[in-house]
DNA sequence: CACCCGTATGTAAGCGCTTACATTACCAAG
DNA sequence: CTTGGTAATGTAAGCGCTTACATACGGGTG
């Protein structure tokens, strides 16, 4: 007879544990556990009277112990500021599906909807074995440390830092080519809209803007700082018509900054390609419902998030951190605000 | 003098433990809980010590031994079944935002990359204390019956069923006024894009199609069969094209489907809403860029998800389940798309 | 028929925390 | 000086699993 949990007796009313389900298929907790992780051979006859237990009593297994057990959470955590757009939304998506396929839970945290992001990475800490953090999300410097001494931390769309690996899409060269495409429509006035200083991918954007102007000899002007976001679009929209700023082209740090100026200007009268040139990047679905349709680049966003996941489970599993970002190749979209003639 | 865990040997050359750190600050490891966790007074010398050996050994707690010590994982478990387009990500935003304030970690479970669901929620069941579910993801039910017997569990956008809670967004009286303001402009061959059969949410919306047509002593035809994806309603576009349908409305079961339509009719060269009214559902981020801009409804999304976290943590805490549905009220959201006349 | 081995199962020692209860130290009051 | 109360800390018993190791049970062999 199976020794008698001191648990057993609530067992019946409270949730069923394995000593209950050992109990009730008259076997011991061992072998209940190795039916249930089907790691060691049973007796089929064992493993039906261990099912049928496991059905009666609607037993499902405490995460917690197994995990204290094993000692490992199976889990992955990420680390978002937030969803809006498809942008992120994309990349939780393959996160989520390679974290599946690895058999590792995610849970998440949105930094946005935080006061206190120190401690909520600190708390996630607690309950996963590594953590993928987006890039811009501003992490404390020291938290990052104490968690790399513990756990693996991959940056997505970020640079790689003493023992943090990287994981991002190209951005400076897409960027010089979108940029110098534009150029190369005649344009002479372009201005990029967004911040460099918001985090390494925009800043790289603005780099390939820089570079596009050096390789034809142009100089270029300094960024229009713009958060992304399309009250900020608006509002630079706005300045452009007020007459306080001169642009033939625009390039914007992201869709919305882009689409949000483009209505705005198409709303007063304006002719985008015609008066000014318009691209954006991300490639967000709105970029191909508008008119014209919006030149973007696109980003393997998914793909980025199945990376980083990839990545956190081969660290877990020992391996050392690379020390070099892994970039993921980007693709322009050409559609005609950028001033490319419709294709019809 | 502390006893001497069996741990405490390798404790720091692996992570450290609370045995590590009691044995670092020379207490025992109940002060250093105590210091942790806050609920005790500590002499104020005694939390500095500790809080130092914390600090120096880089100490993370190990989130599933308090688990299994405290009975619960303080965490709440969400199953979408995606994350395309804004309104999935906006009902996680709303629950994940409220979830922190509750201090609950969520964890997060998207169908459509499993193959297997029913193993991915009985194991999400493992480490969470209770689950909210997308209505249209759909569940086993037996699976359902096995969780609720044990977990709290509530159904987005669904309808409650026994023991098992339900919050939604209204849907069939908004309907019901959208039909009607469309019915209003004189359209009388108005026709439903949508599969009613394909969720409770969707159902609703046609319901209210036919209670605005029953109103007004008008037949209502059979709804068109499509899934809420741009590849449905383009397909549906060109039949309207082929003439294989004929319409003067189109009352979309989402602004995806309907954005579709309209920018495929208007392609080619069909007028809307001169030739033919179109409105949607959801009022995503496109549908205020189109011209003419999508009439649309718009669901109070994040309170819905918001509430979904509310309601888990409320059941966890032992307040029974609620027998009937709470409805969160939608908004109608007219631009020009439905006929009226531009505002300017 | 004794022996050895392989297979199926049981026993029990943790995993790293929380917390009820016990202990100690100290001080005021009797 | 004894006693009782209080504040601070320590002791130890779990929480529900996994898994190394021990045990039991049956045959083949020689």
């Amino acid at each position: 007879m199976a020794k008698q949990h001191p648990a057993s007796a609530e067992a019946r009313s409270a949730g069923a544990t394995i000593y209950s389900v050992a109990d009730h298929a008259g076997v011991s907790i061992a072998t209940v556990s190795r039916v249930l992780q089907g790691a060691t051979v049973v007796a089929e006859a064992t493993r039906q009277k261990v099912l049928t237990a496991v059905e009666e009593l609607g037993y499902v297994p405490t995460g917690a112990a197994r995990s204290l057990a094993v000692r490992h959470h199976e889990a992955h955590g990420l680390v978002l500021p937030e969803l809006s757009g498809p942008y992120y939304a994309e990349l939780l998506m393959g996160f989520e599906a390679r974290a599946a396929e690895l058999a590792q839970s995610v849970v998440l945290v949105l930094t946005n909807s935080r006061t206190d992001m120190a401690a909520a990475v600190r708390q996630l800490a607690t309950r996963v074995d590594a953590i993928a953090v987006f890039g811009s999300a501003a992490i404390p410097a020291d938290l990052v440390r104490v968690l790399r001494a513990k756990k693996p931390v991959v940056v997505i769309a970020g640079e790689p830092q003493d023992g943090i690996e990287a994981v991002a899409a190209e951005n400076l060269e897409s960027a010089r080519e979108l940029a110098g495409h534009v150029l190369d429509h005649g344009r002479r006035r372009a201005l990029f809209v967004g911040d460099p200083d918001s985090g390494p991918d925009i800043r790289n954007r603005y780099e390939g803007y820089l570079a596009a102007h050096r390789d034809r000899g142009l100089d270029a002007a300094d960024p229009v700082l713009a958060r992304l976001s399309e009250a900020d679009g608006t509002a630079f929209a706005q300045r452009l018509l007020a007459g306080e700023r001169e642009a033939d082209a625009l390039m914007c740090a992201n869709d919305e900054l882009a689409l949000s100026i483009m209505t705005t200007l198409q709303d007063a009268g304006r002719d985008v390609p015609g008066d000014i040139a318009i691209v954006g990047w991300d490639d967000v679905m709105t970029a191909r419902y508008v008119r014209p349709g919006l030149t973007t680049v696109r980003q393997p966003v998914h793909e980025l998030g199945a990376l980083a996941a990839d990545r956190l489970h081969e660290l877990v599993g020992g391996e050392p951190p690379r020390t070099y970002a892994q970039m993921l190749p980007t693709r322009l979209v050409v559609r005609t605000s950028c001033g490319c003639p419709p294709v019809t």
